[in-house]
Parts: structure tokens; C-alpha cells; sequence
RNA sequence: GUGGAUGUAGCUCAACAGUAGAGCACUAGGUUGUGGACCUAGAGGUCGCGGGGGCAGCACCCGUCUUCCACC
């Protein structure tokens, strides 16, 4: 049901171009994964995501296991039928919301509220909607997992913060290790082989300790490998590709790669560069609903981060479209002064048009840096865009 | 017409007689396994108008205008 195929492969860099079959449809790889946390791309139709070329999205376990719930969901014959989707779908594990419901950001905002408590078994958390209490433990993740029925699934992890230092991580990630190897046996277990399981890497900015949990997470038998834990707490760019660099060469070639939350434009370059083959994140739909265009070269670049910000004045009798080389939808249809007015008087369709051209720019991308990578262009391509 | 209230930043409102502040809005940053959220910073006012006493007025006194309420 589930096949990866590696189709290029570069020379001198670390960078592959793939086919990943899964029950639900291929995924051309590397392609970006848009996230939608509680089944929706937020302000999208599962339509417009064919429309865009989304080929798989990312969806929450954490939320969807607290509202509708994953009985209910399941009820429905899954995540994808809920939702009208009939494309390939994937789950994180509820991990990383122990890392951005807890404690462990006190530093950054002491006032928060501690919404977790963590034992050996798993996690005890406190719901952000209404209080009560509730309890994961790796085999709930899994067994949720199931139930929601993503193609793609992620092993229990806990995401660490950059703030801990090297002793804290040290003496944490047995317990990781352990929440992993458990959601693995119960996987294999009950998955019936419909469901294809990432493990995740952590250690945060350790190298040594990125080095443990890689040859950990790779001495078991998970179908794909993650690197997670990179993009949290205020940790550089730099650092995110050091991670990258030090677990890339470790992992085996014939398993997937995903790079949990990292996608900001020069991101894209530098990770697949580096080896990744899928990445989620929520940054292009964050951004859109913020107002935040993406745009490319030349008006787009490092400096401004690839993004106009539409909601300022100078756009108010714009007569341009979002991005003045983007074929999507939005942008032969709309101009800047239209999309200002409607980010002014917060109008829905504001939300919808951005994140639509978010999505749309990101996928595209995505599509034609491996388009790049089969012509062995990809460093011509880069050049263009990182200038 | 009479009585009472009212007027301060774009808006809603503060400010013991000692040279005006807040929230929202605006401007400029930030946001990487979701935040339609939130965090930083900045700009913006002849205190309705005219006069008076007072070292000193947004504040006290007189007049005038605006808006609102009640009564005739």
C-alpha cells in the first residue's frame, strides 16, 4: 500500500527527488505539507486544495481527539471522508502541543498557565478549551491516530525547547526514546498495515545528543524518520539546518524524511538541499491571515523575507495583483487594493484569498524546485531566488 | 422659553490648580509539528470659543456656542 521511490538523486548534495505512493494517492517529492490543525486548511475547501495542488495536508491529533473527537471522526470513515478529502493525509501526535501547551515556555511568558504535567507514562494536560483533564500516553496517540485513520502517522514525542541545556535534554530523551518504541509496538500491533508511521529525532541543539536519538530512531523499524524540535523557541535558521546537517547523513536513503514545522521561502531551499523530502508548516496560512503576501524575486527577497505586508497603506489603490508571477486563482483575479480594503474592513474573503495565495505559492514552489532537482538545476534555481 | 448635563487624540473616555493620559484605531517590527491570536515600539491634542481673577487653568468665575435630557 505504501511505496517510496527515490527517482534523483544529486551528486554531490544530499538532495533527492521522490514518489511516495500512499493508499489515498502519490506525493511528489520534496513538496510541502500545508497544516490543518482541526480538519481544515483554515479559510480553504478541500477544492481549493485540489485547485492549489495540494497533494497532502498535516491535521492535529491533540485537537481533533478534544473536539469532535476521534470515535466520531472515525464514525465518518476518517480524517479524509469527514472532511471531503480524498487525498492523503497525515497526523502529528499530539507531542508538540505538550511542548506549546507547557511549562517548558515560561521563560518566554511566565504568566501562561501550566497546562501539563509529564510522567514516565505520558502526559497529563489540561484542555485550552474548557479545563478537564485528559491523558496521553504513547499507545492513546497511536490508537487516536488509527482512529482518525491519516495515511501518514507520527510516533509520541515530546518537542524540546532550545532553552534547556545539554543535561536537561540528556536526561529527558530516554523517556522519548521509550514514549516511541511504545507507539511503535502498538502500531505494529493494530495498524493492519494501513497507516505509515514516522519516528521522530530530537535533542534539540545538541549534536551529540542529535546523534543518540538518530541512531536510536533508526536501529527501530519505523516506516519513515522525522526530524523534529527545530523550529520552536526562538532558536536561528542556522541552527535548524545544523540539526539537519548532523541527522541527514545517519538515515537510512529508502525511508521518507519529514522536517516537522519549518517553511518560511529560503527554508525550502535550504532544507530539501539538505535532504528533506516533505516539511510542514503553518506559516503560509499564519502569515495569509495576518496579511502577509508572499511575493517572488525580484520584489521578493532575503531582506524582506519573500512577503509584502498588505495591510499598509501603500497598497490601498494598488492596482497589482498579489504576486506579479503567480498564476493562482487570486492573482489573476484580484488586485493589492482590493485585497487591502478587504484586510481593512476584515472581511472572510480576506482570510480565504491570502491563504489561498499562501498555499498556492508554497506548493509551487515546492513544485518547481523539483522540477529543478530532475533537470539537476536546482542550484541555478536557488541562486535566483537567495540572491 | 426654563432647569440640568455635556464638550480633552480619528473614536470612547481619564487627568488633587503645578505645562494632558489610557483603551481601540493608525504607523513600524515580530510570528516556523496553527494564533482570525498575541507581543514590541512609534506618531497623534491651541483641552469648543471669548474674557476674568490667580505666580500658575483642562480644572475656578462670567459670557457664548454645540450636543443631550427633563419641563413649559
Amino acid at each position: 500500500m505504501f511505496e517510496f521511490k527515490i527517482i534523483k538523486k544529486d551528486k554531490k548534495t544530499k538532495i533527492r527527488a521522490g514518489v511516495f505512493t500512499t493508499p489515498h494517492g502519490i506525493i511528489k517529492t520534496p513538496m510541502y505539507v500545508p497544516v490543518g490543525t482541526q480538519a481544515s486548511v483554515k479559510a480553504l475547501t478541500p477544492n481549493d486544495l485540489k485547485e492549489i495542488g495540494v497533494q497532502i495536508f498535516f491535521s492535529n491529533t491533540y485537537h481533533l481527539h478534544l473536539r469532535p473527537g476521534e470515535k466520531l471522526i472515525n464514525k465518518f470513515g476518517g480524517l479524509g471522508k469527514f472532511m471531503g478529502w480524498n487525498g492523503p493525509t497525515m497526523t502529528d501526535s499530539g507531542g508538540y502541543q505538550i511542548f506549546s501547551l507547557g511549562d517548558r515556555l515560561e521563560e518566554k511568558n511566565p504568566e501562561r498557565t501550566k497546562l501539563i504535567k509529564i510522567t514516565n507514562d505520558g502526559v497529563k494536560f489540561w484542555s485550552h478549551l474548557d479545563g478537564s483533564t485528559h491523558f496521553f500516553s504513547p499507545e492513546d496517540s497511536i490508537r487516536i491516530q488509527h482512529d482518525l485513520g491519516a495515511d501518514l502517522i507520527v510516533a509520541f514525542d515530546e518537542c524540546l525547547s532550545y532553552f534547556l541545556t545539554e543535561k536537561e535534554v540528556e536526561k529527558v530523551l530516554p523517556r522519548i526514546h521509550n514514549w516511541e518504541k511504545r507507539s511503535l509496538d502498538y502500531h505494529k500491533k493494530h495498524s493492519k498495515g494501513k497507516q505509515f508511521l514516522y519516528g521522530v529525532i530530537q535533542g534539540a541543539a545538541f549534536k551529540r545528543l542529535r546523534k543518540i536519538s538518530t541512531d536510536y530512531i533508526t536501529s527501530l523499524d519505523f516506516d519513515g524518520i522525522a526530524i523534529g524540535g527545530v523550529a520552536n523557541a526562538g532558536e536561528s535558521k542556522k541552527a535548524i539546518y545544523d540539526v539537519i546537517n548532523w541527522v541527514i547523513p545517519d538515515l537510512p536513503e529508502e525511508k521518507p524524511r519529514h522536517l516537522l514545522g519549518v517553511g518560511e521561502v529560503d527554508d525550502i531551499f535550504e532544507i530539501i538541499e539538505r535532504g528533506i523530502d516533505t516539511f510542514d508548516c503553518v506559516i503560509p496560512t499564519r502569515l495569509g491571515r495576518t496579511g502577509f503576501i508572499f511575493v517572488s524575486p525580484k520584489e521578493g527577497n532575503l531582506k524582506n523575507r519573500f512577503r509584502i505586508d498588505i495591510q499598509k497603506a501603500k497598497w490601498a489603490s494598488s492596482k497589482l495583483p498579489l504576486d506579479q508571477n503567480c498564476n493562482c486563482y487570486v492573482c489573476q483575479n484580484f488586485t493589492r487594493a482590493y485585497v487591502h480594503h478587504l484586510f481593512r474592513t476584515r472581511e472572510l474573503l480576506a482570510y480565504r484569498l491570502a491563504s489561498y495565495h499562501n498555499v498556492y505559492f508554497v506548493i509551487n514552489l515546492s513544485k518547481k524546485i523539483r522540477e529543478s532537482i530532475l533537470k539537476d538545476k536546482f542550484n541555478v534555481m536557488k541562486k535566483e531566488w537567495l540572491v
